[in-house]
DNA sequence: TAGATAAATCTATCAACGGTAGAGAAATGG
DNA sequence: CCATTTCTCTACCGTTGATAGATTTATCTA
């Protein structure tokens, strides 16, 4: 009779995610794996899904650690980053795209998020703007990533507008910066 | 014994698709409705997955029916009027987004993209630009579709960073379009 | 230490799902 | 009229997420 705390439910859960894909994660795999039978994992989680979001949650938390920069005269730099910080933890394992778009997750901690916008209106943003800003670049950095993974898994051929997800990703989101550069000078 | 064709159980799938959402649509269900037993189904479609896969082409070949324009000076509208048909078709039909996401269809008939990148090409952006270009703003109006009907589903109260889904959309969309418009004065 | 209370896991089982095998009915064409 | 193809049927399989309730393990007090 092993016993097992939430946590390391999560991580192990992560880890089979990342071998076995999130189509092929059922809750018996990832209770044999804890050495342990599955409706004991009903007990720390009232559903799978609340399970996913549980894990969607610290695959973020874990590798989209970027901190507010004090230079607010590069916050296009910054706000880069950032998206690629988001992005890179999407893509730190496997389906993690889907799984986080597949949960409906408090994206970022909230407090964090609340420094990331004072930090985009001490650039010279409205509140508004602020927030737009972080939420579209965002949502860009997840299509980004779920697009990708989806190709991954399923390589097809895609005859005649083959591209590289890196490059456009890096395309759309400098236009993206460009045209809040844009707004902000206005 | 009813008779069915491919198109029909298309037709009907997105019509039941509306009414009770993706995660309730079954096979069976769809048979159900059919008037047929479900395996039926599989003489059509080869996977439950592939009957998805032409339900959302279907979706986007019924609703995302936007014209190449002639004037290149306006790219930059017809561009916009693009994404926004794209991400009208996503939103027309319950969790259609995530149906589209879901699957992997060839997006936009392969001709029509063609025309297109050429119709870009006319108004002055280079071929990779004109491609990144179409394939940006449109998986930057899947994530844009794809939460507005996260948030649909599940309407967490989400205290300090509430938004309008169309209002965020058209923000993201308009800086990524002025700044291809740098690009392109460049 | 003994005994109760709470915390966590177990066994057994459920209905529903996607999918397959193979028999059979309906249409088609010579 | 028969043979062949086209399409649907019944019956069933293994797996899934989830629940009920007995049972074990830990914790806390008298």
């Amino acid at each position: 009779m092993a016993k097992i705390r939430r946590e390391e439910i999560i991580d192990v859960g992560l880890a089979l995610l990342d071998e076995i894909g999130l189509d092929a994660l059922t809750t018996r795999k990832l209770a044999l794996r804890l050495g342990v039978e599955s409706p004991t994992l009903y007990w720390h989680f009232s559903t799978k899904a609340a399970l996913m979001s549980a894990m969607a949650l610290e695959m973020v938390a874990r590798h989209h650690v970027l901190p507010v920069a004090d230079n607010t005269d590069r916050w296009a730099d910054w706000l880069g980053d950032n998206a690629r910080s988001f992005r890179a933890a999407l893509l730190a394992c496997r389906d993690g795209a889907r799984l986080h778009a597949g949960s409906t997750p408090e994206s970022d901690a909230e407090a964090n998020i609340l420094l990331k916008i004072a930090y985009l209106r001490r650039a010279g943003f409205l509140e508004t703007d602020a927030r737009l800003a972080l939420l579209t670049t965002g949502q860009f950095a997840l299509a980004s990533a779920l697009e990708q993974q989806a190709h991954e898994a399923a390589p097809a051929g895609s005859g005649a507008l083959a591209y590289d997800a890196e490059t456009a990703f890096g395309f759309g989101l400098d236009a993206m910066i460009d045209g809040l550069r844009l707004r902000l000078a206005r």
